[in-house]
DNA sequence: AGCCGAATGTGATATTATAACAAGGGGTGC
DNA sequence: GCACCCCTTGTTATAATATCACATTCGGCT
C-alpha cells in the first residue's frame, strides 16, 4: 500500500514509552517493502548495492528511528564488517545520495527512507519528548521556500526542513 | 572552514517582503542597528549583555557571514577572552536563545541575526559556491509546514528551514 | 561587609566527521 | 586466462565540533 501518510519513525528512551507514535503499523512490511523498493532504484541506476551498503540500510531500516553515525558503524563492527568511521560514513553518504537515507542535521543523526524511489524531498518531524522522527509530505513547503527565495534572487537546489514539536503520543501523555 | 568572499547576511523581517540580502548595502549601519537592538533586547528581558555577549554579537556582525565557534573563539582568545570551547558556545548559545543569532545547522555555524526582537523565524539561503547565508522571509513556508505536521498530529514547536543553492551573483558568474 | 546566583575560566573529554593511502574484487577487452 | 581499470572496502590517523565538571569571579542585594 502506498500510505504516504504518516510513516512513524519511533524511538523508545530509556522507559518503555508505548510508543504507537505517529501511527500504528506493520514495521517488518514496510522494512522489505522499502529495502526492495531500494534495491530496484540502486539497479535501475548501474550502482552496486554491496554487502556493507545493504546492511546499513536494513540496520536503519530495522531501527526504524535516526541512528547516529557510530550507532550503526558499532553494529556493522559486530557483525565482522570494518570498525572504522569511514565504513559507516560511505555507506550513508551513498546512501542519502541515492534518496534511500535522510540526515537529521538537527540530531547528527541518518534515517531510512521511508518511500524510497518517489521523488520527494520531505521535511521531518523531530519529538523532543521521544526523539522519534517522521517524514512528512512537504511539497507544499518546498513550493513556498522556493517562491521565497526566488524573491531574493536565489535558486534553491537542496533544503533541509526540520521541524522540533510534540508528536501526538507524547502531546497525550503530557496533557 | 567557510573561506569565501563575504557575503551578504541581511534580510526582511516579519512581513514578507523581499529585501537587499545578497545585495551592497552598508554594513556599517546595519551592524550598529542591530546590535542596538539587541542592547534594547536584552535590556528589556532583565538580561545581562557581558563583555563576552557583546563581542560575540559584534564579531558575528562583523564577519557578516556564517562563522563557526572555533573561529568566534579564536577571535575572542586573540582579544584576552577565555579560549577554550565553553566560552564561544555559551555566548553563542545565550544569543540564539534570545534570538539574536542564527545556529545554520548546515554549516555547523552562527551568525548574526539582522532583525532582533523582531518575532521572525526565517528561512536561511546558503550559497554553495561561495557561503554566503541570507535570512529569507519565511512565514508562508513556516505555515505550510505547519499545516503538514498538523495533518500527521505534530505540534510544532520550532523549526530550522535551510535552503542550498546559489546566490544571484554566482549564479551571473556561472553563467 | 557577607551572601547568593549568574557568568566566566579552565582542563579534560565526548562526539561527529574526514584525509590519506593500501588492499581487495569484479567487470571488460584481449 | 590475465592484464587492466575502476569502484569499493579496510585501516591509520587526525580534524572539527561540542559538552562536562568544577573552581573562580562578578554583580546585585541586604
Amino acid at each position: 500500500m502506498m500510505t504516504h501518510a504518516a510513516q512513524a519513525v519511533q524511538s523508545s528512551q530509556g522507559s518503555d514509552a508505548p510508543d504507537l507514535a505517529f501511527k500504528v503499523h506493520d514495521h517488518g512490511h514496510c522494512q522489505t517493502d522499502a529495502l526492495g523498493r531500494a534495491e530496484a532504484v540502486i539497479a535501475a541506476r548501474g550502482l552496486r548495492m554491496t554487502p556493507v551498503r545493504r546492511r546499513v540500510l536494513e540496520i536503519l531500516l530495522e531501527a526504524h528511528r535516526a541512528m547516529g553515525a557510530y550507532d550503526v558503524l558499532n553494529r556493522l563492527a559486530a557483525e565482522g564488517f570494518g570498525n572504522q568511521p569511514p565504513v559507516a560514513y560511505r555507506a550513508l553518504d551513498f546512501l542519502e545520495e541515492q534518496g534511500l537515507a535522510h540526515r537529521i542535521r538537527r540530531l547528527n543523526a541518518f534515517t531510512a527512507c521511508m518511500h524510497p524511489g518517489e521523488a520527494h524531498a520531505p521535511a521531518f518531524l523531530i519529538c523532543r519528548s521521544c526523539d522519534a522522527v517522521a517524514e512528512a509530505p512537504a511539497s507544499a513547503v518546498r513550493l513556498a521556500l522556493a517562491a521565497a527565495a526566488a524573491q531574493m534572487g536565489f535558486t534553491v537546489e537542496g533544503s533541509n526542513i526540520e521541524a522540533l514539536g510534540q508528536c501526538p503520543d507524547c502531546r497525550g501523555r503530557a496533557a
